[in-house]
DNA sequence: CGACCGATTGACGACCATCAAAGGTAGTGG
DNA sequence: CCACTACCTTTGATGGTCGTCAATCGGTCG
């Protein structure tokens, strides 16, 4: 399981444009976008609630979440980043951060600066809904969470999360075959779908059991895809992904 | 308790000016937005998943919310809508809708073409932010909402979910007094609170027992609020909402 | 006055949380 | 190379929160 590798800027135009069509001059500007790369370790906080941060983060390798603390201590994480996604975007509009960002496997991100994208978007105005847009299906994704979250059986939940990690990864052309890498935690999957890693492992049993599923140490392999698909009650329509990405 | 009113885009600026202030010029702009308001009545759908729209809608008057349903029937509300609110304003960059919106109350509301959104854009270019933050907006309230739904119990997501509607009815002066309208029924909160109707009664009651609110019908009164703030562990800087607006 | 909708109550059970402990696996250092 | 440690996974027992089903009550409206 060797994750492919791109650049930080291939990556970035990579997503992007797995959610809408970019014209090749607009993937020539958001080349020119400079983005400094930094390695992170397991576990550590890239952004916290609080932050007033002059830049954005750009996920290059690795996975990383997004999740926010009740004042009880519990953690719900609210989404999980692959490869190409810019968890807070948002920061561009939004002065102050009410999530934290950290990253659950090494990581390599890559920082690119606010004024840096201003200033594109201001000599390519075709790129601010580009931009726009990333967050927009961001906001989906957080609404199908809960939906999933709020109305679905923990079975079903986990089958959905798997199927919608397996889109996002095949989206930016890092899964071919059936087996992807996949160092996510069972507590945090369990912290992802609002419930405790125990129930976790029992459910992760389940699928195992029924044959959708295997696992190995940081992977994950697709055992039935349509059965998976219909466990989760997964439609993709909300990851708003072009057709050929859908499968 | 009658609703105070206003035209349409008075609200509209209201509420974004809650958000982010605005200069006297971009409210000017906005003034010239033409509106189109139309009366719904209550529990019809406005929008509905698959649509492919060319205007957004504004909440003008009433109460609505963006609910999906599962393949098993079940019903989501990811959020609830009050006047100064346009809820589908992401069909302006994403081409199909992947959510219901509907009127919970007797509604006024106001179409806004897309092709006139973008043309002021064009004319006062500081109106994509504005517009853009909104959606950012929404989108830390939905984040707010899974933390809710996902790590707390029933007890604290209802007051949490009143602490929440309290504030945004404040930020666009829709409240005065501690007494305001709630045209939302025991299963609406339910909905959206991943609960069932039977539950979220015997929930209310505890709220009530407790004197933290009391509820005639459609209305609610906050009598406790410093309580209910520690009921629902709730902390105002998820809704980005300016100072002055938030007590 | 009857129909309808929403609020309320009761009994029962299931799903999932909690607590506690043991088993595996990877990484570290002597 | 092996012991030691840390982290993750797995298992068992028990109980609580909340769901389900059903019926009743109360208010509103035609």
């Amino acid at each position: 399981m060797r994750t492919i590798l791109y650049t930080p800027n291939e990556i970035m135009i990579r997503k992007l444009e797995s959610n809408f069509p970019l014209t090749s001059e607009e993937k020539q500007a958001l080349n020119k976008l400079p983005i400094q790369s930094v390695d992170i370790k397991t576990n550590q906080d890239i952004v916290r609630v609080g932050d007033q941060p002059t830049q954005c983060c750009l996920l290059i390798e690795g996975f990383s979440c997004v999740y926010k603390l009740s004042l009880a201590g519990k953690r719900q994480i609210m989404a999980i980043h692959v490869p190409g996604d810019i968890p807070d975007l948002q920061s561009l509009h939004l002065n102050v951060i009410d999530i934290n960002i950290a990253s659950i496997s090494p990581c390599k991100i890559g920082y690119i600066l606010h004024d840096d994208v201003h200033r594109l978007c201001e000599r390519f105005p075709r790129l601010i809904p580009v931009f726009w847009r990333e967050t927009l299906v961001d906001a989906s994704i957080f609404r199908e969470w809960l939906l999933n979250i709020g109305q679905r059986v923990a079975y079903a939940r986990i089958a959905h999360l798997i199927c919608e990690l397996v889109l996002r990864l095949k989206a930016v052309g890092l899964i071919k075959e059936n087996t992807f890498e996949m160092p996510v935690t069972q507590a945090e999957l369990a912290d992802a779908t609002g419930m405790t890693p125990v129930h976790m492992n029992r459910v992760l049993q389940m699928l195992r059991a029924e044959g959708l599923i295997s696992t190995g140490r940081n992977e994950m392999t697709i055992l039935d895809w349509p059965k998976l698909k219909e466990a989760g009650e997964f439609d993709p329509l909300y990851l708003h992904l072009e057709k050929k990405a859908v499968s």
